[in-house]
DNA sequence: ATGAGCGGCGCAAGGTGTTTGCGTATTTGC
DNA sequence: GCAAATACGCAAACACCTTGCGCCGCTCAT
């Protein structure tokens, strides 16, 4: 199921169902001009095939007491395939590293890491990431505000 | 509504939802040992309190057809609330910046960037942003590999 | 040109899910 | 201790979802 096999109506699911994903699929079935049942097994086929990738609630930091989002580059150590194992190993016990990606340019990865306080942030830094011994250097930003903050691929919904 | 006013009941609600917009309120139900109804109010109340932000589909970024993930970190040419309002609004213009923040550190904002490919990308910097007269400097990673790539707080679900 | 096969579609029915009123139990504040 | 507020489960009415069925249009092979 490749880019070209998404028509117009598949897209139009996509965006709707990726902008507010309690909408039913009568909702969906009006906005579309379809059936219900139709919309049904469009959007089972989505989520078959892997388009859809899930269902998420979003859920406020703030409120629910996580008063940073950082953003954090890292250098390892030296670049091997062990080390990177160990970092992604890392990564993956870590719930509070929201995203981690290996990139180019002079860091070797960023991380955006949630923490309810300076305290937090600094035993992430200090006590979890620093001692790790693929990790030899690290860069922290802290976020100051926020314009945007969306998981939302630009679907040319409309 | 503060962190304080959150049982361990309300928590438990927010992170199976975070995980599975899709589940039932009897599905959460039987988790939390409550009645669908008593779970029902519950989620409501999280949801107008505003715990619950909204619900969303997760759409894989790659079968959609877009292959390019970037982090771009901006300098404004001037640090004045008017450009960082002219910044602002160019953010909320398009659709393919997913994030925008402003940080400490050297760079001013950080920018999460998702592009159909290389050109797309080139078009963005070079096109878009770098002739935006309140961008001084930017600098562009591409994702190489992702490690992680979650909205998901740790909420000491379990 | 024609017929077969396939995929998309809507209708309708059966099953599941949601919400709200009601009454009871528990908790909180004075 | 008492009254008020809050949390709770039950049940009923309504909404929603899915799937079998049949129809239609398109494509491909003969």
């Amino acid at each position: 199921m490749s880019d070209a096999e998404l028509d117009k109506t598949d897209r139009k699911i996509l965006a709707l169902l990726q902008d507010d994903a309690r909408l039913t699929n009568n909702d969906i079935a009006e906005r579309i001009h379809l059936s219900p049942s139709q919309c049904s097994r469009r959007r089972a086929r989505l989520e078959r095939d892997g388009l859809i990738a899930g269902y998420h609630a979003r859920i406020d930091g703030e409120k629910a007491g996580f008063g940073l989002v950082n953003f954090i580059s890292v250098t390892l150590s030296t670049h091997n395939r062990n080390n990177a194992a160990r970092f992604a190993e890392l990564m993956a016990r870590l719930p509070e590293v929201q995203e981690a990606h290996a990139l180019t340019g002079e860091m070797d990865y960023i991380l955006r890491v949630v923490t309810r306080d300076l305290r937090g942030l600094s035993d992430f830094v200090n006590e979890t990431l620093l001692p790790h011994e693929a990790v030899q250097n690290v860069k922290t930003s802290i976020v100051l505000q926020t314009l945007k903050d969306t998981s939302a691929l630009p679907l040319d919904d409309s």
